[in-house]
DNA sequence: GTGCCCTTGTGAGCGTGTGAACAAGCGGGG
DNA sequence: CCCCGCTTGTTCACACGCTCACAAGGGCAC
């Protein structure tokens, strides 16, 4: 009885699962195009990464493949489906309803994917009651009624940054157990409360470092050679 | 001559400069609140890392840190702004004006930060024309000309997976050496170019994998204690 | 039935990132 | 002038992730 979870104690690095999704999505296009199994390294070129990482994240989830041949596609995609947890749909709220959260209940991606928005929630009286993608915008005091009826896991913070811990408290409070933060703040949530973030800035800063790298590079160049460096095609 | 770049040499490590954009926005809140210095622990707690990764991170700038006082904040602040890149603005392009592009094109913060952005970009000829936040939509064949005039650096790709790759591929031509990529597919790039990715469906199907894991995990607690386990706190 | 080719699955080595622990060193108080 | 407390900067050990390389093993031709 004490080891009730050891079926599912096989463990996968977080490595291998932010890595799952995007086989999942060449799995997709490869089954659409008809094509019955599909080897490693085929499927590596369409993901992006190493052959050899394909094999070792697969072998995480069993051993699915044939030697000599490939996986199969099908079986391939519904063991990943599964693992996943995308055999059925996830009801994700949103709050915060401004420019980024209009944009996020918009995107028709969500609903393809197997997550559809089922409720918008916001603080601004002014907004409460308007319709976005024919959803319909409730207070944000409203969430633990709405969670009640709707079994929702996921919430989608797109509030100002101000906002952001209390509306995860009280997603927190009304059930939400995975939260996708898009405001610039660090929030602290439960241990058992899975968090990830986007920072929208903050990738563009990253960028900007390497920029910087870059130009200060051509820089020295510049005053070294003088002559010119060829843009190297 | 050879050793031309031998004091930018010091080599700081990825996982470092994504961290540094953190730092900076936790700075930026002391400064506001008039605090002359600030302890690593103080500033890890604020950044949500830990202490003495603080340090370690911070060592790679240099030695700017005072020992039995902490660090000047106002000095840190200029040391990382400068190597982030950020002593002067960024102006990037964003391609594509659909839900995400209008939205990125309407977010303050791009412009807060120090990335104004400098054209909109579509291929569809019924946007062109129209003006997002005080911004003209321009036809994506225009883009060299744009390139050419301001000096952008950074392109956002916010347009269909099906064109992301075309567009990519434009930009670089019109001499964008960072992209930050929101299509839901892998772009390939010189690589000289720099390139970051955001898939939010990714993120979604991430937490879904934890989430499906702890549900899983709470109907096997279910049938084993059947009672109740307590929200704990 | 047998042998060959092809692809998987995995073991080992390497590099990077993390966290704890501690010596070095600055500032303030006496 | 000296000592003590506080915080940095760095060293060390460990864990994790990545890549290579190769043995294991299924399918196909003959």
């Amino acid at each position: 009885m004490a080891n009730g979870g050891k079926r599912q104690a096989r463990k996968i690095p977080e490595a291998t699962v932010s890595r799952l999704p995007l086989y999942l999505r060449s799995l997709l296009e490869v089954a659409n195009d008809g094509m019955p199994t599909i080897s490693s390294e085929r499927l590596a070129e369409m993901s992006g990464v190493n052959a050899a990482k394909v094999r070792k994240d697969l072998s995480y989830l069993g051993s699915y493949g044939t030697r000599g041949v490939g996986y199969d596609v099908e079986y391939l995609l519904f063991q990943m489906s599964r693992e996943l947890g995308l055999t059925h749909d996830w009801h994700v709220v949103i709050a915060g309803v401004g420019n980024l959260g209009h944009a996020l209940a918009n995107y028709a991606g969500f609903h393809e994917r197997g997550f559809p928005v089922a409720a918008l929630v916001d603080a601004d009286r002014r907004v409460i009651g308007t319709e976005v993608n024919g959803i319909p915008v409730r207070h944000i005091d409203e969430l633990p009624a709405i969670a009640a009826t709707q079994q929702i896991a996921i919430g989608i913070i797109a509030t100002p940054a101000s906002a952001a811990q209390e509306v995860a408290d009280r997603m927190i409070a009304a059930g939400v157990s995975s939260i996708l933060n898009f405001a610039p703040t660090i929030l602290s949530v439960p241990p058992e409360v899975s968090l990830r973030k986007v920072d929208l800035a903050v990738e563009l800063q990253i960028l900007s470092f390497y920029q910087q790298r870059k130009t200060a590079t051509d820089r020295v160049a510049h005053v070294a050679a003088d002559a010119a460096a060829p843009p190297a095609t």
